[in-house]
DNA sequence: CGACCATTTGATATGGATCAAGCGATGTGG
DNA sequence: CCACATCGCTTGATCCATATCAAATGGTCG
């Protein structure tokens, strides 16, 4: 085991809990919602919160990529989500974080108080409809993680490309932000089978690798079928 | 691959869905909350709800234990969570069931209907709470099943006997309701694997087994040791 | 008692991990 | 602007944990 990989020092970004007077702007969360909320940049692998803090703040991507993930006892680590641009993440259920969150790349977060959302809640049915809907994706894409982790490598490596392609804008095209390690982490594997598989994958015809982050779903039944 | 293990036919009690007009009884839901409900039993192996079937009803657990489950397209099975006395299942975030559920053994079940406390949840804060803290315990169960499934077998086996042991009234005895195949298929593992981690933990002395469904925790040091 | 089902045990095969090295791109300092 | 260090990714060789295939054992119910 040990697939190691602790994310190595990185951090030169002022961690989101330093969030004090900043210029709020108005901008959209989830649908419908208005929200004062802060936009915080953050660089490669610079950590958001970590594991076990309070949850005090929600956070929307506006760019970039960002993990959730816990690192085992014996350095092992373990993704729990990816989160892109227009996602929310951040919301917990407890009082306090269950994962860490770090930027997979230079990202651009708008950073809004719990509690100001909570008490809205309170009074808007939209707003507290809305907290559902997020818990909901959150449930649905644990659930769908624990799918893909009983399946094979092949398996593992093809429902991570298609869940990518369904996420992204342009859907016969992915672009990865994270590395081959960071998916190696999300599914369980080593970065060296991630690695094998995508190259089967792309010898057999079923991707092609316009570069090693850029993919294109060449057969998509090949690869629905795959997906078991 | 191929876990097969399909559920053979079974279902000898009528499916849930075929609740009318019984007998309502007044029993306590979660804490607080006392509900109309109607209790209703289902024989090993009964399915009490289909997979994408409208989730109309939310199910308790009064007495025997309940796993939900998918199948894959090549007939897999993976179990994504088992439910004791006590626990609460069915409840879901979209209109229809994302699993199926069976009865593991003969088990009563408590039946309420969705609507009833949907529309409760509206005008009481308590019982909306109660909904949101079900929510909450769903994902922190998908949460932790994911853990558990990027480890060794020896780990799952571990992992899967503490959980169910910190589930149970007397904590360092489990008494395990379903099969050496149910629990392989809820750790993504095979039936033969788990027996043999169980037999290597019996033979350490870190357990002991009255029966083989019934488990004597004997070094909780060793074993927590060994849940990373 | 005998049939059936769940579980264990044994022998072998294999998918993915591990160890090790090579390669290409990116960026940095001279 | 080039030389070189670094990093991310790929490729290769070997090992090992777990799956697979097969059979024996044990418990339960008619």
């Amino acid at each position: 085991m040990l697939t190691q990989t602790i994310t190595r020092n990185a951090a030169q970004q002022p961690a989101a809990r330093v969030v004090r007077s900043v210029p709020t702007n108005t901008v959209s969360l989830g649908n419908s919602i208005k929200m004062m909320g802060a936009l915080m940049p953050f660089g490669r692998n610079a950590e958001i919160y970590g594991q076990s803090e309070p949850a005090d703040y929600l956070y929307k991507v506006v760019n970039g990529a960002v993990r959730t993930y816990k690192v085992l006892n014996d350095g092992r680590r373990q993704i729990g989500s990816f989160y892109l641009p227009g996602d929310i993440f951040g919301l917990e259920v407890g009082g306090e974080h269950t994962f860490s969150a770090a930027a997979v790349a230079d990202s651009k977060i708008l950073v809004i108080k719990r509690s100001v959302l909570v008490a809205l809640a309170g009074r808007d049915k939209e707003v507290a409809r809305q907290l559902w809907a997020m818990a909901a994706a959150e449930l649905q894409r644990a659930q769908d993680h624990i799918m893909l982790l009983v399946k094979t490598a092949r398996e593992r490596v093809v429902g991570f490309l298609l869940e990518m392609a369904a996420r992204s804008p342009g859907s016969s095209e992915v672009d990865l932000p994270m590395s081959r390690q960071d998916i190696a982490d999300y599914l369980g594997l080593t970065i060296e089978t991630v690695s094998r598989m995508v190259t089967e994958l792309e010898s057999t015809g079923a991707i092609a690798l316009a570069t090693s982050r850029r993919i294109v779903l060449c057969k998509r039944g090949t690869l629905n079928r795959m997906n078991a």
